[in-house]
DNA sequence: AGTATATATTCGTATAAGTGAATACAATGT
DNA sequence: ACATTGTATTCACTTATACGAATATATACT
């Protein structure tokens, strides 16, 4: 599947979707419910930002029971691949507590 | 000089911006006569983009004479020269005459 | 000084994008 | 069937962003 670059800048280019991108890319695989709770914002919100993540192909999700389970899509092209990988993150995006899984 | 994520792909998630970065990227140094002939688009527009880019600390410009040439700032901590490298064009992005110089 | 050309900026407006609050949906367990 | 928990969606609203039109600024030339 290819993705336009224009879309997947856009989304890339709001501080909690690229939040969510940089756990990902360290963490293999969260549910919303961990991210909701990293990130400390309202449940909506994170639902919101993570599906517009998933239409943009950047991220997949899969079901197990109660819980979705979103990844880094491993099907993203090569280039965005790269692009994700290069991001150097920074104070003004401090993933605070990172991660100590309270839920599931 | 070091280059915030969120705005730097801000930047990028414009066609317009986009292309001028993809055309720079292609030709080292253009001035604003060519990339207004070049995309097609009115004067004050391809401006104000060129000023949004050269803000988020993507492009450098230098006046010579009457005209103002920009380029890919050789500044651009390496993790963005490697995003702008790796950016697939499309036909989405159709850079059409591509440059045949008529001014400057 | 006046004119012409290249580039930048301002202003008003239309559209897009993000948010909180409330609600809906889906799966699990009792 | 009901309650509970995890996740998604809708709505109303606010803010941000891009644009056209007009205007301003800067340099070069006569």
């Amino acid at each position: 599947m290819s993705i336009l670059p224009v879309p997947f800048f856009k989304a890339l280019s709001d501080p909690t979707r690229l939040k969510l991108v940089l756990l990902l890319r360290a963490n293999d695989t969260l549910c919303v419910c961990d991210l909701t709770e990293i990130l400390e914002q309202p449940q909506p919100t994170i639902s919101r930002h993570l599906n517009h993540l998933r239409r943009a192909g950047i991220l997949s999700s899969e079901r197990k029971g109660t819980w979705i389970w979103y990844q880094l899509d491993p099907a993203m092209p090569e280039w965005c691949q790269t692009v994700i990988a290069s991001i150097e993150s920074d104070d003004s995006l401090s993933l605070a507590g990172d991660l100590t899984r309270q839920c599931c």
